[in-house]
DNA sequence: GATATATGTCAATATGGCTGACATAAATTT
DNA sequence: AAATTTATGTCAGCCATATTGACATATATC
């Protein structure tokens, strides 16, 4: 059957540069093995994998406001209240109001949200350790540069600028 | 806490075993990006996600039993069966009877199937090829090495084993 | 004082998972 | 041949997480 050469539709014509079916796959099967290790543990806690990456981000960048979790996550503040809710009333999550601005409520992990997502975390490097066992530290550094690649800089969130580290006076800076 | 250190928003610590807290992150960034281009062409069809990953299995494994997908994207046949019945219906796949088990409903592409498989998948290689740009051939074998490396391999489904394989089954395409 | 901003909340809706129960056809076992 | 198992389909309902729209409150800013 119609093999590699079909390029049915017009996209990516340049004949040597095929779809790169393997990778694709590759990436869905990795990714979904990746956080399948974090979403078993959160069953536990009764959480979801949306609790996860707001303590996650609220753990690693301490102090962010409700408005850049909305930028990072890419929801809407509705979706992210109900999540946000139950950290807070259980205890995972505080607020505080901004110091300059006090209609801000910052975000804090507690001792009970750092617990947690230290373990989740510990799941998912266990995992990364394996697979990075024989790959040597130049080639760690590939990784990472690829994983960078792949990722959009264009309007970059406050996390996505912590994480390029990035002098581009941006657009969207703002304070 | 106790988790290494987190210096307010930086890198971890990159000390022996720490928690690699900045691969975590970038593999949250590059497939959150990584998928956000499939899911917004999809929207254009009234598709999501779930029929992207029906479809792109279907082409990539032609005469997929039902049973083998869901194997494959692991979620039960009532969750499937919605999906499919939509690609069915509005002629994206085909279902044939199998030669040797009358009972088994394989399944194959059409080409209105393959030219919208074909229009994805063109998205993210073009991301992909984007992300290689700067990377040497070994460089790619020891993203696929990472890859491969972070995927279970217990209970491996039918198209795992084509994958890494390990047994008799027929991907469509090599690189 | 008026207006804009940051956040919270109520209500309704959609998607895509889930479980349980049951139906059908075809293969297999007895 | 009859009984059972298997592969698939389907009905009905539940849950988690996303959406939009409207509105409330506190605070900042003009």
């Amino acid at each position: 059957m119609a093999s590699d050469s079909k390029a049915g539709d017009g996209r990516s014509t340049a004949a040597p540069a095929g779809v790169r079916w393997e990778i694709i796959e590759l990436l869905f099967f990795a990714y979904r093995d990746f956080v399948g290790d974090a979403d078993h543990e959160l069953e536990a806690f009764g959480f979801g994998r949306a609790h996860h990456r707001v303590l996650h981000f609220v753990h690693r960048y301490p102090g962010l406001k409700v408005a850049d979790l909305l930028d990072v996550l890419r929801i809407t503040k509705q979706s992210l209240g109900r999540v946000l809710k139950q950290l807070l009333d259980e205890g995972y999550i505080v607020q505080k109001a901004g110091n300059n601005d006090r209609r801000q409520r910052l975000l804090f992990a507690t001792a009970k949200g750092e617990a947690l997502v230290a373990k989740l975390a510990g799941l998912q490097t266990d995992r990364l350790n394996r697979a990075l066992r024989d790959i040597s530290p130049s080639g760690v550094d590939t990784i990472r540069q690829f994983l960078r690649a792949m990722i959009d800089r264009d309007d970059p969130d406050k996390v996505l600028e912590a994480i390029f580290g990035t002098g581009t006076a941006t657009a969207k800076a703002k304070e």
